[in-house]
DNA sequence: GTGAAAGCGCTAACAA
DNA sequence: TTGTTAGCGCTTTCAC
């Protein structure tokens, strides 16, 4: 039914070892006349020859696919990543195996055995928590894997990701310059890396500045939980003066309830985020936010992956991890009134 | 290195063959002792036995794996289809492997060539273009085809996708109920078939209410173009009272324009879009807009496909062709000023 | 109840 | 310069 190489070598009488040979381009390796490769070229192309990859698979232990495992595709964040990954792979032929995990630890682990299953030669991955065990199987077999975004700094994996930390510290700093004293933050999964650096970023710079005034709320990167937080938040008997959403579909829920219950940004409110998504400067009041360099992150992960992927089995160089955080920007704009 | 069957067989003394029916589950059918069968099991469990998909795909010609072509994975309303399909995927068993077009028609024959020769098993569409030989080339393959959200009706394969010419009409009748007689759009990429029947159902209303005006910019479905079209149609002589963004990228460019010229929406103009994102609710003035049931359309789409894929071969009906085109709605919210 | 053996489509070591 | 053949890991027909 489908065309095989066989088929090929038939109708025009030579063996499949030639076929292969041109159809792989070595044929001027084995020096195959230039007359029997281009009737085997025509006839391929004649029949819409395509190879079988299962084949080719099985033989080479070699899959030409790489695995992507991620806590949300919905989550415009991630599914940039994605985006880029695929541009970057799509040219050499690999093919994207895209894993959702809906941010949970469970379905992490069946990804990690579904690739395995699959023959994938590498796995980026943004881990959903703080569970390794499947991570450190795909380090027994040997499998080149990399982390963006979010990593395991005691695991001997190369990871590429913004500065968390940095980020939310710059951003508390900002808020403090501003004169806020009581500033407050709503979180996103607990137990996730990013977000433990960014509340650890927050933290660190309330004492730094020896505010007595620390809040931290909510346990999702979803609007949902901005909003009801939000809610909760402006009950407090002491209310802050500031809100700091570590990312913007947390932020999103914020504004909702903030406009719900009256309060006018920046004027009753100080509102930033993290992510800095595109729409944050059409908002009714344009958000601050930290910029992280997504773009950038992600091309840079693919590429030493693959770099992983090709050198596996050759030089005999040991896999050196390497360690890449990049410092985001703050980008200001206008939901930050100065607090006298 | 990897685990095998053989293994298996060789480290508890059984035959290959019943290695393989315990662990693929007919161990019943064949009366295997139930000793028999615990032992192959725990055998695996103890060796962490992970099957070789590559070698399953080539025996039965079955890969468990599912293509989906799309125009960008940038975009959110299709990486939220991706995100979809993926969640009714994954439990399943089957990979998502992604191809990003970039839009692109000769990408898109790319992308059909590299499924073909990865054994997909049925493929999900986003078409970017008119181009379809490579779509029939699909056809010929006997490989189980379902079109989400763009279509061609001509062609005998079934699809799932919003009625872009009734969402469209239906909003520029809302907008001239409001006594807008003059109504540009700024459209996406020509010969995008979504774009064209939103177009069409532009022009339609616009003709069926005898109004003099019409007006159709852009090439795009991009911020980038929004904004430059949006600054090109406010130089034009006679300038409309209203703007039809077909996507909410294109918005977020028109909002710019209007934004930098002193434009106030909708004081100075009344602006409405298509897809009705998430954040529409939060910007400086809550936009009108065509909401997509996106998530109906991609679980339609993907069970439409997995039946198909599961008929093929079984049942000698014939795989009717099954049109589902779902109305959308106009979400009404701030963005329209009533003229007088 | 269990097993031997063929074969899916491809590559590569070895032969000629 | 080209061909023969074994084998990648798995399922399944046929045999016992």
């Amino acid at each position: 039914m489908n065309i095989t190489i066989k088929d090929i070598s038939e109708n025009i009488g030579v063996s499949l070892t030639t076929v292969s040979r041109v159809l792989s381009g070595v044929a001027e390796k084995y020096r195959i006349s230039a007359k029997t490769a281009s009737r085997v070229l025509a006839e391929a192309e004649r029949l819409g020859y395509v190879p079988n990859q299962a084949a080719v698979n099985l033989r080479l232990k070699k899959s030409f696919s790489i695995g992507l495992i991620l806590p949300s595709l919905a989550n415009p964040f991630f599914s940039t990543i994605a985006s880029v990954v695929n541009k970057v792979l799509q040219p050499k032929g690999y093919s994207l195996l895209v894993l959702d995990c809906d941010d949970d630890e469970t379905a992490e682990v069946e990804a990690v055995n579904h690739l395995i299953s699959r023959n994938i030669d590498g796995v980026l991955m943004i881990p959903s928590g703080k569970n390794k065990v499947h991570i450190e199987k795909l380090l027994k077999l040997n499998l080149p894997v990399v982390f963006v975004d979010r990593y395991f700094k005691e695991l001997p994996i190369s990871f590429v990701s913004t500065n968390h930390f940095e980020g939310a510290y710059a951003m508390v700093e900002y808020l403090i310059s501003c004169g806020h004293k009581r500033i407050a933050c709503i979180q996103g999964k607990h137990h996730v890396m990013s977000n433990e650096e960014r509340v650890h970023g927050y933290k660190e710079a309330i004492s730094k500045n020896k505010l007595n005034y620390e809040y931290v709320g909510g346990n999702s990167f979803t609007m949902e939980d901005g909003y009801l937080e939000t809610k909760l938040l402006l009950q407090q008997r002491e209310k802050p003066t500031a809100i700091f959403a570590l990312s913007d579909t947390i932020l999103l829920g914020v504004l909702k309830a903030l406009k719900e219950d009256g309060y006018d940004v920046p004027t009753d409110m100080s509102v930033v985020s993290f992510d800095n998504s595109i729409y944050l400067d059409y908002l009714s009041c344009p958000v601050t936010s930290i910029s992280q360099p997504i773009s950038e992150i992600s091309q840079m992960s693919i590429r030493l992956l693959l770099d992983k992927v090709d050198k596996k089995g050759k030089e005999d160089t040991l896999p050196e991890k390497q360690e890449v955080l990049i410092s985001p920007a703050v980008i200001y704009r206008k939901s930050v009134k100065e607090v006298v």
